[in-house]
Parts: C-alpha cells; structure tokens; sequence
DNA sequence: CATGAATGAGGATTCATTCAT
DNA sequence: GATGAATGAATCCTCATTCAT
C-alpha cells in the first residue's frame, strides 16, 4: 500500500499544475509536461477532462456544500439565502470550472455515481432548502424555482467575470433586491 | 460592376451555413464544405474568425443600435430602460455571437474603425443613456455604471440561456426590481 | 492605340510595387493589392513569376549588357575585366533577382526567344570577352572558363549579401588578386 | 529506458528521408509520409524546421569542428588555414543545410544554448584562430576578418552549386590565391 | 483588356488519445 | 502503475492560378 507515494504525489502534481491553467481550456499534455509527469499517468489519474475538471474543483464543491449545511443551520431565512448564494458567486469566481462542474450534465454518465454527483445533488438541495424558507417567509417572490436561482447565480458569476472582481458585491447586492416579492405584495400590507 | 453576383451569392451561402452552427465555434473549414464553396472563398469574404461573427451579428447589433435610439424617444425613462435591456436580452439570445460582438475586445484592431466598432459604441452610448435618465429620475439605484448594466444584461443572457427560454421573463422582472434604488429610500418617502 | 495607356500604368505600378518586395519572394496577389490592380491584371501582363522577376530586372541587365560594350571598348584588357566583373557584382547586388534571371535557366522555355534572352547572351559574351583578351595578356590564369567566372561574381554577390554591402570592395579585390596567373609563373619571368 | 528503440528508430527513419530531400525547402508533411511515421511524430522529434535542419547537419557541423581541431594542431599556419577552409567547402557542398546552420540565425533563439550553438562557436573560433596564425605569419592579407572569411566560403560554395562540383578546387584556389597580401607587399621584400 | 471572385491543393501546427515498454 | 512515444484527425491559413463577367 505504499506504493501509492508517487501516484498520490503525482496527483497532487498534476492538481497543482492544472490549478495554474484556464479550467475551461485544459490541455491535457502541457500540463503533463509541466507536471513532470507522463501524458499516460494524467490519463490514469483522470481518464476524461471532465474527471480532471471535477477534481479541481472538489474542494470548492466541498465549500459549497459546506456552505448549505451552514445555511441550513441559519435561523434566520434571509440571511441563510444570502450567505448561500454569495458563497456559490465567491466559490465559483475563485474556481473557473465549478460552474461546469454544477451545470454542464451532458458529459457526465448518469449510470455512475461519483462523489461529485453527490455533492452536486446536495447543493441542489441546498438552494432548493434555502430559497423555500425565503419564500416561506415571505422575503423572496414565489415564482422562482431552485435551479433558476442557480443559474442566476452563474448570471452574476459571468458578469462579474466580464468585468472587474470588485462588481461582486454590488451585482449580489441588486440580486437580492431583485429577489425580494414584487413591490405590489409590500404596497399591499 | 455586375460581377458581383457571385461574390454576393457566396456570402450568403456563408452566412446562412455559419448561422446554423453555434457562433462560439465555428470552423470555417467546415463551414465552407457545408456552403459548397472553397476554404478560400471563406476567407476572402471573412479574413478572421472574428469578422465572420461579426457579419453574422450584423442584423441583431443593428436592431439593437435601432432599439437604442427607440428608447431614446420613449418620454418615460423607466419604460425606456426596460425596453432596451429587454430588447438587447431578447437579441443576444437569439444571436450567440452578440455577446462576443460587443464584449470580447481584444481580437478587436483598435486602429481599424469598423461599421461594427461604430455600432458598439452607439450601444454602449445606449446604455449610458437609458441609465442615466432613470437614474436622474430616481427610479434606478445610482451606484450603477453602463458597463455594469451592460455586463448585467450578459449575465441574463447566460442564466437563461443555462435554462430554458421561459425563463427570460422572470429573470428580467428580478432583473428590474433589482435596480430599483434601495428599500431605504423608498422607507424615507 | 492609346487604351494601351491604363495598360501602361498597370505595368507599371505592378513593377514598382513588385520592387519593394523581395526579389526571392514575390507573392502575385500581395502585389496587385498594393499595386490598386486586380490579380488578373497582373497576370496579363506577367504570365509567370519567372516574367515578372525578369521584368524587373531587365533595366540591370541592359546596363550589364552596356557595360560589357564598355568594356569591349576598354584598351586595357585588365581595366575592362575589372570594370566590367565590378559592375556585374554591383548589379546583381543592387537587384536581387539578376542573379536569377542570369543563372536559372530551367525556367525559361528555350523554344522562346525574349529581349531577356538575348541580353543573356551577350552578358555571357561580355564574360567570354573581357576573359579571353585578360588571359591573352597573361595577367589572369588559363584555367577558367567565362561560366565559372560569372559564378565567381555569383559567388561574391553571395558572399557581400550574407554580410554587409561594406564587404564588396575588399572581396572583389580578394576575387581580383586570386585570378591572377598562379605565382610560379611570375617567378618563372 | 528501453521503449526508446521505437524513438530512435523513427528519428533515424526521418532523418533518412530527409536527407533526400533540399535541405532548404523541408516539408514536414511529406517527410512523415515518406518515413512511414505520424506527423506528430516528426514534430515531436523536431519541434521546428530549423531543429530539423540542425539535426540533419549535426554531423557536418561535428565534422568542421573536428577539422578546426586538426587545423589547430597543423604546425604550417598556411597549411592549416586551406585545410580548414577545404573542408568547409567540402562540407558545405555535401550538407546543404549547412551553411544555413552556419550562417542563418535570425531563427536561432539566443536565449537558449544547444549542443549547435556551441559547435557554431567553434568554428567561428577556428576560422578566427586560422585567419590569425595565417596574418601573423604574412601569408594572409592583414585586412580581412574571420566572418568574412566565412562568408567567402560560403560564397565559393555558391559558386560551385551554380556549376559542376569539379570547379571547387578551381575556386578554391583562386580564393587562396586572393587571400595572400598584396603583390605590392611581396614586392616590398 | 481588365477585373477580382473563386478555387483548392498544400503546408504548418496542435492536441486528445492510444499503446508498447 | 508509470511512462512517453506515436498517432493522425482536425484546423488554420496561404497563395498560385483559373475563369466568369
């Protein structure tokens, strides 16, 4: 069993280089190359860039799904969505491919169950649990769906990504207010 | 002067083959094969990559130049914010490569003053224009450029196009209501 | 008889267009775009770019073909050998496609008799003469024959061209001192 | 280590095909076809046309090195400067790539030190070290310096591929004879 | 005659993937 | 397991040449 010293410390190579690469253009052999380590032992180690990708972004998908739990733990519903979603924009700003990892299905065998595929199902989850309490309080309008919130969040991610970092937080900021149930539902208090 | 016909047909056949395939990869050898006409044709009429989406977003980066000056004569600024965001959602959704076209700067000669070069920047006047009026009316957040707004319609744009069409509506309407300048001002009325 | 003038023109234009390019190198479509002439036109006038590059050269070659009248006129059989080999490396120098024009002849239809050929042979001639009257005086060796003294100045424009025009005089003289009749022979007076 | 039979064997197989081919107008498609290999598979040899170029001239080029040696080990500075210069002559006439190694190297990044760059050194230290003892010793005329001599070489060389191989013991003594001083200085004694 | 659109073979180069060692 | 050589399809792009107008 301690043979496995080089194919973890290969991994760990090939993660470290990759990390230093576009995740939406990998090419497989110049990260091998600049790993130090043969094209083949890439492919044993991730026999699809798809594999590749979902490796790199573990650990963001980790936070994230940290990040649900934490949510879930929240008394307060508003502040539960908040923290959620502003950890996803912050998670998948940091991490290129996270946002593949979470939305493009189509390269991903349905019939194989991955730890990733867990994940994603748990951050699923996690939107689906904090936009309910929202809307349960009333602070978020009824007609919006789990993953229409998602992929809202992947809206802010990519224009933030158009622009500077720095537009983070005012692009959430007008999220949550667009969130919030339209004006006529508070007139009528 | 005539023989132009050929040159004229040959364009055509280029765009409309270009125009079925997804304007974020095209392949001009492919495309050529597909249109019957040699590699070389395609490059006589389009030297660049980036000349071909441009030709090709032609029509919907002129219905949004048109959709800036319409909003321009709407007497209600917040109805003509709303009609040219709308409006430019609706076109970079129907044209992928629009986004590109206005956005993605760097394969962009700056030297050259191109029709399209002209366009964009009767967009982005477009953009400062609508915001401005709202926001001096008092119905948009002020602490919001045209850039941002700008990059704010792409982030639409990619969160419906993540989905499903149906959900343009709904993300425009959270869109709008998350412009609106905050809660707290409303609160001083 | 005077449409011949914009044919003229064209002619002309092509030619001092096609000078400013690479003599070794000349690309057909590059030239008619910066000559404002179509790419046919070009054709007209030049069918091949063996007939483009002799066009160009034709004016070094007549002056080549006047300096070994010159020569021929010279009483002293080693002034006029000089002269004339000076000249000859001057020119090829000056026009980088003389060499061509003068030394591959694979490319010229032997069946056609053009202005060039002629000029050709009485370059060749030039060669034959000022060789024979300077060997006949003694003051250059026996054992050359005019081709390999006209590629000796091939040899030197060469050599010049690898380095610096500043190169020319001092390698002609090295090429002058080297014909000279072996040493033995002026030890044997 | 041994998987490398296969590498050895296709560098070999290439190298062979391209030595049947003008060494100044390569084409790599067609090497790999003639050799039987991938076209990868050349460019994973010889990532450039230049590298491929050096590779099929390492052997000459090892060879003038080696004659730079034995030039320096000729006690006669004469002697050692027309073996040398023979032999590059020779070399440069067998290995038409050459001279391109040689002399070319605008496509040579300085940056980086290769077993070519060295040799290259070499034999500009052996013409400088021949040319040197030959001047010291008055057999050579003062005004001449090493990479003009290289270039004469160069030029002889040229000179003889425009005709027949048998003229290079012609040229090259006419080249000999032009490198002694001035008649005037032999005068002088 | 002039034009220039069209052609398409040709050559360079990249990169995902396989497979022998 | 690890290696990296080999593969070759794919793509880009150029340019000499033809031909319809």
């Amino acid at each position: 069993m301690s043979p496995r010293a080089d194919a973890v410390r290969s991994r760990e190579r090939i993660l470290d280089v990759a990390r230093t690469h576009d995740a939406r253009a990998l090419r497989l052999n110049d990260i091998a190359r600049e790993a130090g380590v043969g094209i083949g032992t890439v492919y044993r180690h991730f026999p699809t860039v798809r594999a590749l990708v979902e490796a790199l972004s573990a650990d963001a998908l980790a936070r994230l799904v940290a990040a649900a739990a934490t949510a879930a733990q929240e008394p307060d519903a508003e502040a539960a969505l908040r923290g959620f979603v502003c950890e996803a924009v912050a998670l998948q700003l940091a991490d290129a491919g996270l946002e593949a990892v979470l939305t493009d299905l189509e390269q991903v065998d349905p019939a194989i169950h991955t730890e990733c595929t867990a994940a994603r199902g748990r951050v699923f989850d996690g939107y689906a649990a904090v936009l309910a309490r929202a809307q349960r309080d009333g602070v978020v309008r009824e007609d919006l769906t789990p993953p229409q919130l998602q992929r809202l969040v992947c809206g802010v991610e990519h224009a933030v990504r158009l622009g500077s970092p720095d537009d983070r937080e005012l692009l959430l900021d007008i999220l949550f207010a667009g969130l919030r149930p339209a004006p006529a539902a508070v007139a009528a208090l």
